[in-house]
DNA sequence: TCAAAAGTGTTCTCGATACACCCATGC
DNA sequence: GCATGGGTGTATCGAGAACACTTTTGA
């Protein structure tokens, strides 16, 4: 058998996650008629798939997304007008931070959602958020993605809310803080502190790549396992 | 700024992996000059990803791969002649007994290589494999993986071998054993045994795919962490 | 009878879990 | 002074790692 080659229109889309009061966040754009789908577009002509993910956050955020990874390929879907497609969705995390800015929006509108409670999705696209969300928790214990939720200076009660709301469960904050403590990735500020509205303040502190990375090549597996 | 769509050149492209003589094997078709590639080729009008993998592997090796999965879309290379083309990259895992038959080798002749003694390869083909065997061990732990690289009826020191060829690495068999009888997910085939030409015969076992299911959805993590 | 592979339990150590109170701060 | 969130230590349990000999089989 032969197979007639045949160019292919090539999409990408990106989940763009965020933690912020204790809920997991995604972006979505309006497309109209209480219709929403994530983030997408074309790469150019000549653009790497990648730079065009980079570039759909960018117009979106006016930031650059400090992680950013590859999810899936989707093209087993043949949509309506019977032109073949394939969309390649990626996954990026951005800080709380980043997120109480004003949203670039464009022409179209876009908000964040909770993860639970998302709008009715373009074909498709609830599907990749799904994947994007297993991927998060996944990774979570044999990688730092944790800490790329964070912004640079950040507490021990921060970071366990990011560990909380990414496994769904609540953990014991005595454990936690020793594991945490005895890995070592994991520097105090010292004298730097933040103090919220209520409450005694929060010693701050700052994440260790060099460790993380010291660790992680002894192939330990699932650090980090909560 | 406006981006031009323009259509791009999907190609998908098969790890296949199998494990025979305790040695993890690759298999690659020559493309002349000492030059070898993995199987691939052109997903046909309308033809979904993943079934045009399927093909592949049915055009080289005459059967169906039991376990196949998307590994990664490589997009980020523009090839020489300027023409824009994306690799959707695909593994698949294949029981030895597959590997004996007579290869299908069609116009090129295809071979099966020891994965650490690889010829060279086409441009980023060996990136592809390299991430192919990196997915592998990641998922033996938490996933069955390992029992399809194995017949229907294995004993305990095939299965063993499977995974000290993953890992890398020597195993207490008295541990290995221990842990694999305790998770239930093998069941003993009383009175068959299997006798090799040297040594006591075997006892043959059957993977329980029911019992790895509950085991699974109890999201314990790492059962299978050796 | 010998070489080769299959099979079998116990001890120790370390990491995971469970659990409750005092401290600093802003109002 | 009180409500709110930050910070700390110990005891128990279970899973992982280390470790050596007996049994069966074919030649």
């Amino acid at each position: 058998v032969t197979h007639k080659p045949g160019s292919i229109g090539v999409n990408a889309a990106v989940v763009l996650m965020s933690i912020a009061d204790g809920r997991l966040k995604i972006l979505l754009t309006s497309v109209g008629e209480g219709l929403w789908a994530l983030p997408h577009g074309e790469p150019g002509y000549g653009e790497p798939l990648q730079e065009a993910a980079e570039r759909i956050i960018r117009e979106r955020l006016g930031i650059r997304a400090e992680y950013l990874e590859q999810l899936y390929t989707f093209g087993n879907h043949i949509p309506r007008n019977r032109q073949r497609r394939i969309t390649v969705a990626y996954y990026a995390l951005i800080p709380a931070a980043a997120l109480r800015r004003e949203l670039d929006g464009g022409s179209e509108a876009a908000r964040w959602f909770n993860h639970d409670e998302l709008p009715k999705l373009v074909d498709g696209h609830a599907e990749v958020v799904r994947v994007a969300r297993h991927r998060l928790r996944g990774k979570l214990a044999y990688t730092a993605v944790g800490f790329e939720l964070l912004p640079e200076k950040f507490s021990l009660a921060e970071l366990q809310t990011i560990y909380e709301v990414i496994l769904g469960k609540t953990l014991d904050k005595r454990n936690f803080r020793r594991k945490i403590r005895e890995l070592g990735i994991v520097e105090e500020l010292g004298g730097e502190f933040r103090s919220g509205p209520r409450g005694r303040a929060a010693q701050l502190h700052r994440f260790r790549p060099e460790v993380f990375q010291q660790i992680e090549e002894g192939l330990k597996g699932d650090i980090l396992a909560f």
